[in-house]
DNA sequence: ATTAGCACTCGGAAACCGAGAGTGCCAACA
DNA sequence: TGTTGGCACTCTCGGTTTCCGAGTGCTAAT
């Protein structure tokens, strides 16, 4: 069911100013924009068989036209044109990526407070389901009442803590027991590190204080916490930036949702590969309290064969085309930093890939 | 200038009466309210005097009475009921509390998100500003290529990190490094850490690779992240809940100076001592987008010297009794938890002491 | 096929109105 | 002197009405 060429610049045309000013975009606002050298009733016309398509609706009779999730979707898979970041918008991101990334790792944080920034909307980012093991395993005799646990994992992060004990211990047990965990417990998954394991350890450490349980209840608690996916979302705020979040009935709804986090699950089990940008419109979300919104996500290579994910909430009249730029920028960048493969040549710009996600809004 | 009995009566009933409800209040509910056995026509009478002595105001003619930050202010410092949470309420927190600090120590965040949840306003979380030093340094050879910064703090936490290397060192190396850090850099401040003592070290290991810069500004990183107060907020969005914010603009604006942390500092300077809470009432907040919301304040010892802060911000119709209460109790108990000191008996409640921030809002 | 013109529709802002809550004040009273 | 009932007055709030204009659909002319 093609549509025509100049249909599909009105329904651009109509997109366009509708993102830009959220109120509903009438026929002589198109005729005069340029583009199309036609008068405002043939628009109409044009504008009628449109709705009757299925890509606008009106409010009311009356009033102008406002792009239906289908005409969003085709506008985002045809239409829209993939914007580049100008050349100092670039620069400016890189810098900050720069900046940022050199701290310590609390980077998912930083990321969704960057995405955040960047494209004005509340924006998440979360890690990858993982399957990190121990690599490397150290016990640090302080004195007899305390030792240092380090724990080197497969990932290449190191967590450490101190153990504190009413007990003491000498420093040939510390030595013991670290090999034996050196030897037991690397290599091994989350899953892997049964009782029984743990008992046997213990018992050929002859470890009577209860050590045995400590270290491995902190080497499980490490690896959960490593493998479980975390989310991040900052700005959340930024919601109420756009009109149609004015209702603060709706718009708490929404964050609440959102910092309620029960989308990552979700989120967390349909990341894709590569570095494709996904949008999902209105209805197209599965979760209820985001069918008038849209999600714009994008995926980076947190190394270690990890995906990690950003992601933009916003209303459907959402800026998709330079969302989608910002957000594939990003990503690109964070893959290239934090990737483990192949650094990709630092001139690379943003490759945009839009991945149509099918699934049944209505369509006639 | 003492105000009657009476006054004082009505007072507290108005205020009682408008944290409930939200709309002014008039004479005849108080006159109904019990407690005062007169007709509303005195009442009336009283509530005039009330307004012209500052504790009251009308939002117009023929409107109710509603607390001027005054009249707050009075109430908070002799007219509230000192609200005792109920048993289950507290063996509720108490659970929580517990469940949520055994697990690792990002306590910040949970204690924001708790004080939050608790209190069904936003809520921050605060450190303090400190002075760790580094107290163990070890350094672990991995392989020719990697090695392991292990980093004791004097506030016994642990901070590690895997150093990759373009080059290769030799175990020697490694050792010998340890033990000069070990001799160099223990006890010493953030400021001690200078490029003079930096360079000496690296001349007396006799290291040509760099690895001492390397080393030394990971331990400057991490002296300074942990004497840096870092603040976590949380539930911002329970803020749309509040009548008062139904306005976006003023919701937004607000939630934005919150997630933007300016307050952090400023906030980090006043941390008090002890277990008092502290309530800042509108125009008694130094910072201009505070000016007509209210803050309640409790720190808690955190270990080491050291106090956390919690806060809670709301309107000034904020239930200050059940709030205060609120954070007094959690602080107790993260004190109790965290705190170096003589653990308190488990059995102690809420001890709950308000004490007057006064500085210049007007008066009469 | 396009366009100009025109009658029509409908939502939203402004104007209007009445009801009710609450006040201030006065005069009577204990 | 403090308290109370009464009453006129004020002001906001919610609902209704009115009015305007943007935008449409349709038709007839090009």
């Amino acid at each position: 069911m093609a549509i025509s060429e100049r249909k599909k610049k009105i329904l651009a045309a109509v997109v366009d100013e509708y993102i830009r000013t959220a109120e509903p975009v009438g026929s002589k606002t198109i005729a005069q924009s340029g583009g199309l050298n036609c008068s405002s009733a043939t628009i109409r016309n044009e504008l009628a068989e449109l709705v009757s398509l299925g890509y606008l609706e009106q409010p009311h009779t009356s009033a102008g036209r406002v792009p239906t999730p289908m005409g969003y979707r085709m506008y985002v898979n045809e239409l829209m044109e993939k914007q580049k970041m100008s050349l100092e918008e670039s620069e400016e991101m890189n810098r900050r990526l720069n900046q940022k990334l050199q701290e310590l790792d609390d980077t998912i944080k930083d990321v969704s407070k960057l995405a955040s920034q960047l494209t004005d909307y509340p924006a998440l980012a979360l890690t990858a389901q993982t399957a990190v093991t121990v690599k490397r395993f150290d016990l640090i005799y302080v004195d007899a009442n305390n030792f240092i646990i380090v724990l080197m994992l497969s990932n290449n992060s190191v967590k450490s803590k101190l153990v504190h004990l009413p007990v003491s211990v000498d420093q040939d047990m510390i030595r013991r027991l670290s090999s034996l965990f050196n030897a037991n417990f690397t290599g091994l998954a989350d899953s892997a590190l049964t009782p029984v394991l743990i008992h046997s350890t213990e018992r050929a450490a002859d470890d009577s204080l209860g050590l045995t349980a400590v270290i491995s209840s902190f080497v499980m608690e490490t690896l959960h916490e490593a493998n479980t996916p975390t989310a991040f979302l900052s700005g959340e705020n930024r919601l109420l930036n756009q009109p149609e979040f004015r209702d603060p009935d709706k718009a708490h709804k929404l964050m609440s949702y959102l910092s309620g986090g029960g989308y990552v699950l979700p989120a967390a089990e349909s990341l894709g590969g590569s570095d494709e940008v996904r949008v999902l419109i209105g209805p197209e979300n599965v979760a209820e309290e985001l069918k008038d919104s849209s999600v714009v996500i994008a995926s980076y290579d947190a190394g270690d064969n990890t995906r990690g994910l950003i992601g933009v909430v916003g209303p459907t009249r959402m800026d998709y085309s330079a969302v989608a730029a910002k957000l594939s920028f990003l990503a690109a960048g964070l893959s290239r930093r934090l990737g483990g493969g192949e650094a990709p040549p630092e001139g690379m710009h943003n490759k945009l890939i839009i991945k149509e996600i099918d699934d049944g809004h209505e369509r006639r």
